[in-house]
RNA sequence: CGGGGCGUAGCGCAGCCUGGUAGCGCACCUGCCUUGGGCGCAGGGGGUCGCGUGUUCGAAUCACGCCGCCCCGACCA
């Protein structure tokens, strides 16, 4: 390609409205521009990595067995109803009607047609396993698109989808997409880590996330540094940092004056104890029915261990008037003692402990001397979120937390969709059994973005060779010069037969120009045909490093094709 | 859905407070010049000031309403 001849707008300033990294990259360099919120045009650059990915994905996902198809992605509500989704999802399915005003949605992801397909076809125990893969276009009515191509409306994934007969069927199917979720994005040249995942309001029992640590990420993941312990902050478990000492004895509760003091470290600063020592209580509405949370004072209540303990899809917390009606004071002086009209939940941190500060359940008043156990009685239960400082359950190790984004995922469904939706097959006596379902998804635009957060610096992007748009450049210094061309040229021509992905830059621009772009738009080798070409040389130049070294005419294709083999 | 910010040329911004017929830098076009890290000189094109209503002799500027985009939070197979 001829880059006088392409469409690389390129801009000098950033755009003010990107705040993350990728975001401002992807439009400084020319792959993309923005149609509207959440949905984005993906320009020459663009589309070129994104192939470049997809081939790669296609490749791997191929190699385990896996069979791509192509599906509708406008979907009959019917579908959706018979799972139960089509009201589960809510306001984020977009949706819409036909010339007759029967319902459609935008699929937001393919269980359910993958399910149906399997129904009306899968008979028999001896066409089973089945792994069956799309890489299509996703539509979410996301309430907040953000951060460039992180979080669209509009997206690419691949999705996979496996039937077996039985649990270790679908362990075999679950393995091997996580060694081949591995090999993607290795060969995508990003650092990532797969953690334990909650599985979500796709039910299912095993799940692991593919993340990429990086600022502009949404979730948080838990990493025990030395052992391999990776976890989804919502999912993750620890042991807590060590609370302060409890006062010894069998002390009876004893009400104290606190006015004014609302918050744990209000409260704390008034006693003098610290949060530790301190009872957290929350008032929390599941299905219209009170529950009440204990948490140790610097701990925070883990929204999705609460809702999988209550067996809910969500609950919310009490209003101020509910809570003044059923505890009888504000929040700020709320507490366990003598609480007799509602569910109690405690979280384990706090089993064992003795004589600690909570609320009185009377406006403006807290106890101290409670013991858990013996002053109330609650269900102990984790429900806490771990925090920096927490150790490792059985290694001791401590725990950190760090910023990520999620690039892929993959679930062990279950039978919620086969079952739901009626697929059977007969087994080898005979007899109908329900097959059971796994799914695997990959955000193909998230690779694009965390390569980009993961390889940037001040001059622009450090696109792994194996997706970048292009791989080397071939730079005549001077457009004027016949000898500099015919020699770009030539080595613009080998590199191609080489079977490198080659761009010409025969603009009449200075070099500087040239020099600038190109590192912006992260094209990982660069040929300079300058000065020294009269003497046999080229120099090769390195994005990464911004080595650059001198090298013979003849030499410099095979040069950097062996360099673009070793990343 | 709650909180905040912004909307003036393709991009980045000034002008708005104190109303008087729109400006700067970059980009773009033409010519000359230059060619190893965003050259220089000269000339030039491009704007319903997000939309609507109102106030006023007069609105980018003041008031009200709406729309769009971004950020924080909530939400997020």
């Amino acid at each position: 390609m001829r880059w006088s001849k392409l469409f690389i707008p390129t801009l000098r300033e950033t755009p003010a409205e990107a705040e993350v990294a990728s975001h401002q990259l992807l439009l400084r360099a020319g792959y993309v521009r923005q149609l509207s919120a959440g949905l984005y045009n993906y320009l020459y650059l663009a589309q070129r990595s994104i192939l470049k990915i997809t081939a790669i994905v296609r490749e791997e996902m191929d190699a385990i067995g896996a069979q791509e198809m192509y599906l509708p992605g406008l979907n009959p509500a019917e579908v959706w109803q018979e799972s139960g989704r089509w009201d589960v999802m809510g306001a984020n399915m977009f949706r819409l009607k036909d010339r007759w005003q029967r319902d459609y949605c935008l699929g937001m992801t393919h269980e359910e047609i993958m399910t149906y397909i399997a129904r009306g076809e899968l008979r028999s125990y001896k066409q089973l396993p089945q792994i069956w893969y799309q890489i299509q276009t996703k539509f979410r009515d996301e309430p907040r698109p953000k951060s460039g191509l992180l979080r669209v409306r509009q997206f690419i994934m691949k999705d996979s989808y496996t039937f077996d007969m039985d649990a270790a069927g679908l362990d075999a199917a679950y393995d091997k997409h996580y060694a081949a979720y591995c090999r993607i994005f290795d060969r995508c040249g990003l650092k990532y880590t797969a953690v334990e995942a909650h599985s979500g309001a796709m039910g299912g029992s095993q799940s692991h996330e593919f993340m990429v640590a990086s600022d502009a990420g949404e979730d948080f993941i838990v990493i025990g540094e030395q052992s391999k312990y990776a976890a989804n902050l919502e999912k993750a478990e620890s042991n807590p940092a060590q609370p302060a000492a409890d006062p010894d004895g069998a002390l009876a509760p004893e009400e104290f004056h606190t006015p004014g003091q609302k918050s744990i470290e209000q409260v704390s600063a008034f006693d003098g104890m610290p949060p530790t020592s301190h009872i957290k209580s929350l008032v929390l509405v599941a299905e219209t029915k009170p529950v009440l949370a204990l948490l140790r004072g610097d701990h925070q209540l883990s929204e999705t261990k609460m809702t999988g303990l209550l067996g809910v899809s969500e609950y919310r917390p009490a209003h101020p008037a509910e809570i003044e009606q059923w505890m009888g004071a504000e929040a700020g002086s709320l507490g366990p003692v003598g609480v007799k009209n509602m569910r109690i939940v405690a979280d384990l941190a706090l089993k064992g402990r003795r004589n600690m500060i909570a609320g009185a359940n009377k406006t403006g008043y807290h106890l101290r001397n409670v013991t858990p156990g013996e002053d109330f009685q609650a269900e102990f239960h984790d429900i806490r979120q771990v925090a920096e400082g927490d150790t490792h359950t059985t290694t001791g190790e401590p725990l950190k937390i760090v910023k990520a984004m999620e690039i892929g995922h993959i679930f062990k469904l279950g039978y919620k969709y086969s079952e739901s939706m009626g697929l059977r097959v007969l087994d080898e006596h005979g007899k109908e059994v329900t097959p059971i379902m796994g799914s695997y998804g990959i955000g193909i635009e998230r690779i694009l973005c965390s390569a980009i957060e993961l390889f940037h610096d001040a001059d622009g992007i450090v696109m792994p060779p194996s997706i970048a748009p292009f791989n080397v450049v071939v730079t005549p210094v001077n457009t004027k010069d016949a000898n500099l061309i015919a020699a770009a040229e030539s080595l613009y021509n080998q590199a191609k037969a080489a079977g490198l992905d080659p761009l010409l830059d025969d603009r009449n621009e200075r070099p500087g120009v040239k020099f600038i772009d190109a590192d912006l738009i992260g094209i990982p080798f660069r040929i300079t045909c300058g000065k020294k070409l009269a003497e046999g040389q080229v120099e090769l130049y390195i994005r990464k490093t911004k080595e650059k070294m001198d090298v013979p005419v003849a030499e410099a294709v095979a040069k950097v094709k062996a360099l673009i083999e070793a990343a």
